[in-house]
DNA sequence: TATGAATGAGCGTTCATTCAT
DNA sequence: GATGAATGAACGCTCATTCAT
C-alpha cells in the first residue's frame, strides 16, 4: 500500500492492535513502517543467504540464487510491490530510498554475493570481467528491474518463469564465441 | 524532496509564488509533480534519443549511450535524487508510483534501447545472447543502479567516472576469452 | 445560483467584465449581489405599485395584484429561484434573511398592500377580518410560498396558472356562507 | 449563523470539541448541519404531529395547531433564526437549498394539516374555500411569516403573543358576515 | 481607466500522536 | 499494560481582493 497511503488507525484495525498500543511498540509510524519491512527482508535475505553460503561451485551458486531470488520475489508479490515498485519502469532503482539501516543490509547482501563472483575468478572459473561489487550490483539490479517491468507488463518479458534471461545476460559474452555455463 | 514531504507552502515559499499562483498553473500538488519530473525526462531522453538514433555503429552507439546517460545523471544530481531516491525511507513514495505516462515514455526508450541491441544482432555485430529487449532493460538500470549506489557511497563505486566498469559487464564475455568492444 | 456558490471570476466572465473592474463598481462581493438584486426587485415591485396605485376599486386592485404578481414570479423564474428559493420546502420563509435595506423596501411594499385593505375597510368594501397589515403579510407570503411549491413540485398546486387559489382563500370565509368577490 | 457563515473550527470552538472530533461524529460539515436541523425538526414536528393527531373537533385542532407552532417557534427562537433567516443576506444559503430529506418532512406535514381541512370539510364543519392541501400551505407559511416579520421587528405585528391574527385570517370571511369559530 | 495575474488568508478535512481510563 | 476517543497541527486547495501595468 505505500507508506503514505496507510494510516495509522488502519493498521491498527487490520493488525487488531489499538493504536496505543503500536505506539507502545513502536516510537513512530516510521518505525513501525521500519520495522515492518526489516522483519521481511530479514527472512527474505536469509533465504538466499544460505544459498550464497551454501557449500557449492560458484557457478551454481549463482544459478541457484537467481532461481532462489525469482521464485522469492513472486511469492512475495505484494510485499515486493510495496517494496520496490516504487519509480516503477521509469528506469530506476529500488534500492534508492533505502534509509541507513536498510542500506547497510543491502551492502553486506551484495558483499556475500560479490564474494561468490570473487572467489570464482580467484579459482580461475570466472573471467575477471570486472569487478566482484560491480558485478554483485548489476546482478542484483537486473533481477529486480526484470521483475519488476514482468510486474507492470507480463507480455514485455518472459522472468521470472525463466530465470536462464539473467544467465544469459550474465554468464554468456555478448560479443564472444559461446561458452556454456 | 520527495513528493510527499513537501507541502504546497513550502514549494510556494521556495519558489516566490504564492500558492494560489502555484494552482493557476498547475491543477493539483499531482499535477505540478507530474510537470516538473516530465519535463526534466523530456530534456534527459531527448539527449539520449539523439545518441541511440545517430548514424553510428551499434558498438558505438551503446558506448555513447552510456557516456551520455553516465553524464546526465550526474549532471542532474539534484533532479535525479529527488526523482529515484524518493524521500526519505523506502516507500514514501508517489501516490501511484511513476503514473501510466512516465511508464509509457520509458518503454520507449527501452524499445529504442532495445533496437540498436537487434540491429547490432541482425548485422552480425553482436552475439544474440538474450533478447535485445531483455538486454536493453538490463543494461538501463545498471547504470542506474551503479549511478544510486555512487550517489550513497561514492567510495563503493568508480562509476561513474569510468563508464568501462558498465560497458565490461555488457559487453566482455563473463566466462569466455577476452575481446575488445 | 445563490450567494456563496458563485465565485467573482466566474461573475466577471459572464458579465464580460474584469475582476478589477467589478471592484471599480462595487466595494465587495456583497455589494454587488445586494446591487443585483436590488435591481431586480425594483423593477419587480414597480410593475406590482403600479397595479396597487392604479385609480380602481379596492378588490380589483388585489384582484389585478395577485394576478401580476404570479406572473412577474413566473417570468423571473430563475431569479426568483435564486431569491427565494432558500429553505425551500421547510415551510420557512424568503424574507427570512434581507439584509436591512431589502427588508425596508419589502416593508414599503407591505405598506402599500396594507393601504389597500385600509382603504377597502374604511369604505366598507372589506370586512375588518384583520389588522390590514397583517392581511398584507400574509397575502404576500401565501402566494410566496405556493410559488416556492410549485416550483418544487409543479404537480402539487395548481398555482400559478390559477391565481383563484389565493383569492380562495383571501377573499372567501372558510365558515360561513360563500360570497363572490 | 448559517451554514456558510460557520467555519468548522468556529465550531470546534463554540462547541468545545477538537475539529477532529467533531469529524467523529458528522463525515462532513453538510452533514453536521443537516444533522443539527434533522434533529430540531424532528423534534418540532413531533410536538405538533401530535396535536394534529389528537382526538379533537377539527376547528379546535386547528387552534391547537396555531397555538402551538407559535409556541414552539418562539421557544426555539435561536434554532429558527439560524434556520430560516440563513446568514444575513438575502441568499447566503445552504449549498442546495435545504435537501430532499427535508423537504420531504415538509410535505408529510403539510399532508398531516391538509388532512384536518379536508375531514372539516367532509363532515360540514368547514366551508370547501379552496383545496385542503392549498389551506394547509397557506396556514403554515403565513404562520412562519409573521414569526419572521415578529423576529426582524416586534412592533409591526402582535403576533406570535396573539394567535388569534392567524385565525382571524384563516376562519373569518373577509367579504362576508362574521362567523364565530 | 480597465485589467487580470498574483495573492494569501482561510477553508474543510485528515491522521500521527497522546493520555485518561 | 492496553485502549481508542480525542486532539489539533498541517495539509491541499479556493477565491475575494489588490495593484502593477
Amino acid at each position: 500500500k505505500g507508506y503514505h497511503n496507510v494510516s495509522m488507525q488502519e493498521i491498527a484495525e487490520r493488525t487488531e492492535f489499538a493504536t496505543g498500543t503500536l505506539y507502545k511498540f513502536f516510537p513512530s509510524k516510521e518505525d513501525l513502517y521500519r520495522s515492518l519491512v526489516l522483519e521481511k527482508c530479514e527472512s527474505f535475505e536469509l533465504a538466499i543467504q544460505n544459498v550464497l553460503e551454501a557449500e557449492a561451485d560458484e557457478a551454481e551458486k549463482l544459478r541457484a540464487y537467481v532461481e532462489t531470488k525469482a521464485r522469492r520475489l513472486v511469492e512475495n508479490l505484494a510485499f515486493v510491490r510495496l517494496f520496490l515498485a516504487e519509480s516503477k519502469g521509469v528506469g530506476f532503482n529500488l534500492r534508492s530510498g533505502l534509509d541507513e539501516e536498510l542500506r547497510q543490509r543491502y551492502y553486506a547482501h551484495l558483499e556475500r554475493l560479490a564474494a561468490v563472483f570473487e572467489s570464482g575468478m580467484k579459482r580461475g572459473r570466472f573471467n575477471p570481467v570486472a569487478e566482484p561489487y560491480a558485478l554483485a550490483v548489476a546482478l542484483d539490479n537486473v533481477m529486480d528491474s526484470f521483475f519488476l517491468l514482468w510486474l507492470h507488463d507480463p507480455e514485455k518479458l518472459t522472468y521470472p518463469q525463466s530465470p536462464d534471461l539473467v544467465l544469459d545476460i550474465f554468464f554468456k559474452p555478448l560479443l564472444a564465441e559461446q561458452q556454456s555455463l
